[in-house]
RNA sequence: GCCCUCAUCGUCUAGUGGCCCAGGACACCGCCCUUUCAAGGCGGCAGCACGGGUUCGAAUCCCGUUGGGGGCACCA
């Protein structure tokens, strides 16, 4: 249980795939609450019902799950603000908003966007709302007569500053920041009225969220004096920390367009949970004393909202399949072998519920192949020739079973029928001894052949530990058929 | 146009006035090891955007310039 007044949340809209760079900021929330020993409240705000979908809030909860980032409340496992889906909520931020316009914190403007262009050019001021509605005649209401109205929030004519968890102190001067729209015409609230609502309900202590939020956050702030005003909330306002973008090729930030920026295809890929989160929280935090390498209880023990970068970093695939290949080859061998199972059902080189002797192959061929894997999607191809009865030779390997290849073949099956011993090194020795020192080939050529023979790749894990456990009979018959094929 | 923001190797970063003629990681290039591929070991390449201050001393503080990013919605 929570023991920590630190209360942070991860409030995205479910449009569209999963985002890295959404992801990052679900970590550094979720960190934060662990490390301060504080509650992660996991709200949906799916307010814009054009562009949500409920695929994509599933997805959102997948994803969240698979990286192990847990939260305290949330919409499906509820808590004391329920509910946690802001579409569930609508008539909470109507109140609110009729309580403001009647302590006439906001009001109603009539405007349409055209003659608020017209009225900026005519003066030459730039562009965005002059605050017009603001102060009608009686005469001025009438002419509105019978036209929609957005409802707007007062803003106060003082600068405003708050003082950002990463960046210091930021001021906007009154004249940058408009009175700006809460209730659609239609009556629908709008993000600028729901966000902060709920942060005020929800009492949200640290708002930890993306840069691209930073210039509405004056707008923020003076609502959430207005809900002071009213009694919505406790009344203070939480202290803001805005996260850098994280960035795609180039100098742009990474879109939901963009295909690398898509969280589900890297668990598709078979990244390791523990790498890709590791990865994420390498861009804009760093754990310290040279280490790249850390678990999300390392990083927990250590992260502090206040020792992230205030610059946006570049997403670079390499590093992320670096760290993930480190954390594949730190895994212990049990559980890597677990995870390759699955995959090698997902892929159908295995069928979903595998026998135990393929269970064992796979446990015995884990340690193989561990530290050669970057992904889990590898061990398909690596590991596949376990698995198939005749397997198909690469076109790029089909050279080493050639005319000038089939003395080594032969020699190799007179050399490993007898054998006694079916172990990596007897069946090292016994093919050295045939094949290097009998036929006077190179190391390199003399076993080229065989790797070919057996898995139909000129890549693949260690040659005699591959023998030793795809077996004698199979070993046989896989040389043989090498032969026979020419 | 106006407002906000950012600025250390190609990339991610360490660095909070002397320990820094700047450390680590990824990538890249050599060499070693080696049955392929990896992993591992050793070595190399490469950076404080620029200009002014402040200070005995600046990557670190201040100002400006330049460059990048974001915002100026009845999207979130």
């Amino acid at each position: 249980m929570p023991d920590s007044a630190v209360r942070v949340r991860f409030c995205p809209s479910p449009t569209g795939l999963p985002h890295v760079g959404m992801i990052r900021t679900a970590l550094f929330n979720w960190a934060y609450a662990r490390h301060t020993g504080g509650t992660f409240v996991f709200r949906i705000e799916d307010t814009d019902t054009s562009r949500d979908s409920e695929e994509s809030y599933h997805l959102l909860l997948d994803v969240l799950r698979w990286l192990g980032l847990d939260w305290d409340e949330g919409p499906d496992i509820g808590g004391p603000h329920a509910p946690y889906r802001q579409s569930q909520r609508t008539e909470i931020y109507v109140h609110v908003a009729a309580r403001l316009r009647a302590a006439g914190l906001a009001y109603p403007c009539y405007c349409t966007n055209d003659e608020i262009d017209a009225r900026n050019k005519a003066v030459g001021r730039p562009p965005g709302y002059d605050n017009h509605c603001r102060v009608l005649t009686a005469e001025q209401l009438e002419g509105f007569a019978g036209r929609e109205s957005v409802l707007r929030l007062r803003m106060p004519d003082t600068p405003l500053t708050w003082d950002d968890l990463i960046r210091g102190e930021i001021t906007f001067q009154p004249d940058n920041v408009p009175d700006f729209a809460i209730l659609r015409a239609n009556g629908n609230p709008l993000y600028t009225l729901t966000n902060p609502v709920d942060d005020a309900l929800m009492e949200i202590t640290h708002v930890l969220r993306g840069e691209d939020l930073l210039s509405s956050t004056p707008r923020q702030i003076a609502l959430y004096a207005a809900l002071a005003a009213i009694g919505v909330g406790n009344g203070t306002t939480p202290r803001f920390g805005h996260l850098p973008y994280v960035m795609g090729q180039g100098n742009k930030k990474l879109s939901k367009r963009d295909p690398e920026a898509n969280a589900m295809l890297y668990r598709e890929r078979g990244f390791l949970p523990e790498g890709l989160v590791n990865y994420l929280a390498l861009l804009g935090w760093s754990f310290g004393d040279d280490i790249d390498i850390f678990s999300m209880a390392e990083m927990v023990s250590r992260f502090d909202v206040a020792d992230v970068n205030a610059s946006p970093a570049r997403f670079d695939l390499k590093k992320c399949e670096a760290i993930n290949a480190a954390w594949v080859r730190r895994l212990d061998s049990a559980d890597l072998a677990k995870r390759i199972l699955v995959t090698l059902s997902e892929h159908g080189v295995l069928g979903p519920d595998p026998s135990d002797d393929e269970r064992a192959l796979v446990n015995a061929a884990t340690p193989l192949v561990q530290e050669r894997m970057v992904v889990l999607e590898e061990s398909v191809g690596m590991l596949g020739f376990f698995f198939v009865d005749a397997i198909e030779v690469d076109a790029a390997a089909a050279g080493q079973l050639g005319p000038d290849q089939q003395p080594t073949l032969a020699a190799a099956v007179a050399a490993l029928d007898p054998l006694d011993d079916w172990s990596a090194s007897a069946i090292e020795a016994a093919l050295r001894t045939a094949l290097v020192e009998g036929l006077g080939r190179k190391p390199k050529n003399a076993f080229g052949p065989v790797r070919v023979a057996i898995t139909g790749r000129s890549v693949s894990p260690p040659l005699f530990e591959s023998l030793e456990l795809l077996g004698r009979d199979r070993t046989l018959a896989r040389l043989s058929a090498a032969q026979q094929s020419e």
